[in-house]
DNA sequence: AGATTCCATTCACCTATGTTAATGGAATAA
DNA sequence: TTATTCCATTAACATAGGTGAATGGAATCT
């Protein structure tokens, strides 16, 4: 077993035999981003289901003006990328960059569909995380309602203390919705 | 066939024959609300999967000091309710209300059982609408970073007209994350 | 019908965050 | 190493949206 990271991922919601995680295991792509590099841009099809072994990435978006949002920000043990995109075959709308050296484990089509097929689990896996993406989307959209950008920032660092060494501030005041001058701002109060 | 609107829904993703379609439409729960009845309450675990047949339904969140925060605003047409707790039987954290008449076809554990074990196309159904769901949530987020609360209004209003004469300002206000004040203050200068 | 509650609107004032510009240090490139 | 670009921070000023209070009309209750 090369990677428990992943099986743990996988056993935190479905019971995965050994056997039936080697069998996808051996079929991973491995990928290696350094820090700054992109797995992805707007306007490409995305052709695999990564996930993180190592490092940090993060999802944003332009808008008309060109500017940067940045949606989401992910690291190590958790699945990003765009699901629609993989599963649709559109283009996708987001560009997805590490900022860390990165390691990912992918999963493409054709490991897709033969696991799932194989063995069902996988199937309930995929429908769990996809449900598990879409219930945490919709606390981000509570939380940018009910709460301040110095509160959100304040649960943020809270929650991945390790985030302010890892990704320029800039991406940070970026996902909470804020300029960096206001985060600046903020985190002078706290000082 | 009762419901060609709930036809129409699933054709939009899937290809359903009458005869698999007339399956589950005999099996389906008919609700009427009432304007402000409740369908759901925080608390509670919701055990349908709700389509809005006729009228008008609105998902809010309570934050810690008690205020609503309007998450979705769904009409006919569409699904709604709390996937998560439906598929998990844990207690939802949402508020889910017709603010119009409204009748809802619903689809009980039982059911959903029965016609993705009898009619696979359904379970690609199912996974299709989770994952619209989440794209379109992916989307508000982009859209709370990106764009003004007045951009926001101009494009909610566009997209949906009738809304402000169906449902009170102050719901659509908190569902632009503005306080009503706000939305008045816009809305004169449209005027 | 009359009383009551609810709701949209307006106004004056307040506050959080945006904007523009300047600075210096850190990271990167030559 | 030096030059250059990038980034975090600060400050002065600008603005979108919040707050609290008042008003009048609509909806609901008795």
């Amino acid at each position: 077993m090369k990677y428990p990271t992943l099986y743990q991922a996988f056993r935190k919601h479905i019971d995965l035999s050994p056997k039936a995680y080697l069998d996808l295991e051996n079929r991973l792509i491995h990928k290696t981003l350094d820090k700054k590099e992109f797995l992805i841009n707007e306007g490409q099809v995305i052709r695999y289901l990564p996930f993180i072994a190592k490092g940090l990435m993060v999802n944003y978006r332009l808008d008309g003006e060109g500017e940067k949002h940045v949606i989401q920000i992910r690291w190590a043990g958790l699945w990003l990328g765009d699901l629609y995109s993989f599963f649709s075959g559109a283009p996708t709308k987001f560009n997805i960059r590490a900022y860390q050296p990165t390691e990912l484990l992918m999963i493409n089509h054709e490991t897709f569909d033969y696991i799932t097929k194989k063995h069902p689990v996988y199937e309930r896996f995929f429908r769990l995380s996809i449900q598990n993406a879409y219930i945490e989307t919709l606390n981000q959209i509570f939380n940018l309602h009910s709460s301040s950008a110095e509160a959100r920032y304040l649960e943020l660092i809270n929650n991945v203390p390790a985030l302010l060494n890892d990704i320029p501030h800039y991406l940070i005041a970026s996902y909470l919705s804020i300029k960096p001058q206001s985060l600046s701002r903020i985190r002078k109060k706290y000082k």
